[in-house]
DNA sequence: ACAAATTTTTAGTTTTGCCTAAATTTATTT
DNA sequence: AAATAAATTTAGGCAAAACTAAAAATTTGT
């Protein structure tokens, strides 16, 4: 498998959670930032090889074999960022691009070493999860902190939005995986809220609450 | 710049050491292992962006921006050899493959830190010296063990051959960076010779004596 | 010095992954 | 049920990096 087409498996792979039943060309086409005509192209290519199947004009949907291999990429970008932040001071908005290089990096010792070294981590530096070796993928149960009542409390898991915008803006409010925050208020008219962390109050947007995810207590 | 464009860079680095006044094209064709005609369009290439220079039928010579791109992808290569060895239980036969890969991930951070986390190596597994950020070699003076005469002594520092075969023959034997060994004799039919290694005498043929490097004692 | 051998370059193709423009199919309105 | 709009595919091309075959330049041998 070329990067490129490693590539396309993994944008079709989280797409797939959305279109359950065929992902649209133009869908990939936007997440791969390409053409709907380059990623006709590509999707035969992939087709051939027993990766993906479509019928025309009704989007894609990986094989078995292509699963495997999308998780297999997956498995290699979270455990590169992982080892980006605890080994080599990268901070969460700073591992991704880095990560989507070395994903492609053909290895099997490697990878399986790797993950050793770094004490076979569950999740990766956003909470996101590590799939196994055999694709294996470990859900934890989480919510969005939108979705907390007033008086609810959790600990913050993982983010929704994994941009280096929204990691940042979390940075400057404190807010960082493990901790615990409890909701004080929340405002009717635009669905901010006022939550506990560290003992000190904070405000956040509608937005902000939509992309955190927290396990309740 | 392309993999593959740091792939000629560094082919033709290292032939200059062998070629002083250009280095051919089917010097570079051999190495690289493709065709002559393909290196020509590739230095064409190059020298359009000013990392070497040639003139028709007169060979490739690095500019100082070529010389600082191709040792920049050296120490990459190297640190992560290093790497690989020191923290992911790779043996110094088996990092080279990875490392052609690894040595193209583009990231100044990654690459500084790398180099943090591993306590600044000033040599790889296989003894070659690793360019600081600047591009400064630090050359140790060392000779090969078949320049040694009968009496010497010296510490094994380095490999002229880094091919898995030749590393596999010397962990046969015994042999690795750091160990000491003493010269008993020397065969005058076939030049291969007899050395005490940890108390036990070994015979090492000219071929393999040609390719290990001592720093004498 | 000049013919022969070797090296290097040029010319013309191929494959991969992308593009634009046009054609086709499917979905949505009226 | 058409007509219109949107999505998708097809057709034709481009650039990178390789290839083969042929031409040109250089080096070597006599
Ligand atoms: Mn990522
Ligand atoms: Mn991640
Ligand atoms: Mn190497
Ligand atoms: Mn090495």
């Amino acid at each position: 498998m070329t990067l490129s087409e490693e590539n396309y498996l993994k944008a079709i792979y989280h797409l797939e959670k959305q279109y359950k039943e065929g992902v649209p060309t133009n869908a990939i086409a936007e997440e791969m930032e390409t053409k709907a005509s380059s990623v006709t192209d590509m999707i035969k290519k992939l087709s051939g090889k027993k990766v993906l199947t479509h019928k025309k004009y009704q989007g894609a949907r990986l094989t078995e074999k292509g699963l495997l291999h999308a998780k297999a990429v997956i498995r290699k970008h979270r455990l590169w960022e992982s080892f980006l932040v605890e080994k080599l001071n990268f901070k969460w908005d700073e591992v991704h691009e880095v990560a989507e290089q070395l994903e492609h990096i053909k290895s099997e010792k490697l990878i399986r070493e790797l993950d050793r070294f770094l004490g076979y981590p569950k999740t990766d530096p956003h909470g996101d999860p590590i799939p196994d070796e055999e694709g294996n993928i470990q859900v934890q149960e989480k919510e969005l902190l939108s979705q907390l009542e007033v008086g609810e409390r959790g600990i913050c898991v993982g983010v929704r939005d994994s941009s280096a915008a929204f990691l940042q803006y979390l940075d400057k409010y404190g807010i960082s995986l493990g901790k615990e925050l409890a909701v004080l208020h929340k405002e009717a008219y635009d669905e901010s809220m006022v939550v506990e962390l560290d003992g000190k109050k904070i405000t956040i947007s509608n937005q902000g609450a939509s992309n955190l995810y927290l396990k309740q207590k």
